[in-house]
DNA sequence: ATACATGCAAACGTTTTGCACTTAG
DNA sequence: CTAAGTGCAAAACGTTTGCATGTAT
């Protein structure tokens, strides 16, 4: 292992963490699939990234470890975790696909800052029953939903400190 | 009841169709652009179209009357409409852009079929009374949004009768 | 007459896949 | 040993654009 530094925050070991990885184990066996040092290397890296990594993002951290993974690899192998429930993929509006972990916690929509690209996550159960409340009265049975709110964060709002005059 | 504003650009009270265009003529008009065969024949195709076509719909339908019009024509106008306010492009998870008049009043969204692609428009102000307030609550300004519900219709869920013991 | 528009085909950016080589089991 | 995985490069996919030709004004 490379001893480079203790990292400070350590997601693979947040309560629920295990659960996924028990979860993807019996997924990779169940499919006879192998465990390999790629496989192994993308995962971990992904468990401690940020939040809604995009591919590119996550194959950059992946070959600071390993400069020799593939895009490919990165691609298949988060596809894998959004088959098996572990990950989630994401279409913002900036093109490309984003994997957020599945989280133990319930079902949650996103915010997205369209200065600084900034991704919020948020809970509204009142929305929630609203949509089914909408789908009902039009005879429809939701399977899955999509729900972004665009706009500007606190911090890239004009206001916090005027003088936005450009020339 | 609504008398006829006259000349103003004012989209956002537009009460019909041929306002929009009248909106049309005048953006047209400001840009330097002509008025050509093509472009009459794929704006009123559009606007006789059912609502969300995609660019591929409208082109079949375009070439019915005639056979010349090109893929790139249909798309720029299609471009052109919602540059200047009078169609608005939608992204749904089929993977192409889909064109709606804006002909329509207030703001909606869209309930969609996963089985039949059936796309129905809903309105839900107090859905978007708790964006708001989302938003506000993570300090955010919302400036546009997407909310999609996906499932199966009526016409589309099984057990037409009851059935509501299906995973 | 001439700037704008068309239609073709090729460029785009991202996702997906075919294939020869490598490797886990 | 052999089925599965990797990395590359190329295909696929919808969208976008450059350019030679056509046309509305």
């Amino acid at each position: 292992m490379c001893p480079r530094q203790h990292s400070l925050v350590d997601l693979s070991k947040s309560p629920g963490a295990e659960h996924l990885r028990d979860v993807l184990d019996a997924y990779m066996v169940e499919h006879g699939m192998r465990a390999t040092e790629q496989r192994r290397l993308i995962i971990d890296t992904f468990m401690a990234a940020e939040p809604h990594v995009s591919i590119d993002e996550l194959l950059g951290q992946v070959r600071q470890k390993d400069a020799r993974i593939g895009y490919a690899t990165v691609y298949r192998t988060l596809k894998m975790l959004a088959e098996c429930g572990i990950a989630h993929e994401r279409h913002f509006d900036d093109g490309f696909a984003r994997y957020e972990l599945a989280s133990t916690e319930s079902h949650h929509d996103h915010l997205i800052c369209t200065a600084c690209g900034r991704i919020v996550e948020f809970e509204e159960p009142q929305i929630e029953d609203l949509q089914l409340a909408v789908a009902d009265r039009y005879g429809f049975v939701v399977t899955h939903h999509r729900h972004e709110l665009y706009g500007l964060c606190a911090d890239c709002r004009p206001g916090e400190t005027k003088a936005s005059t450009d020339p």
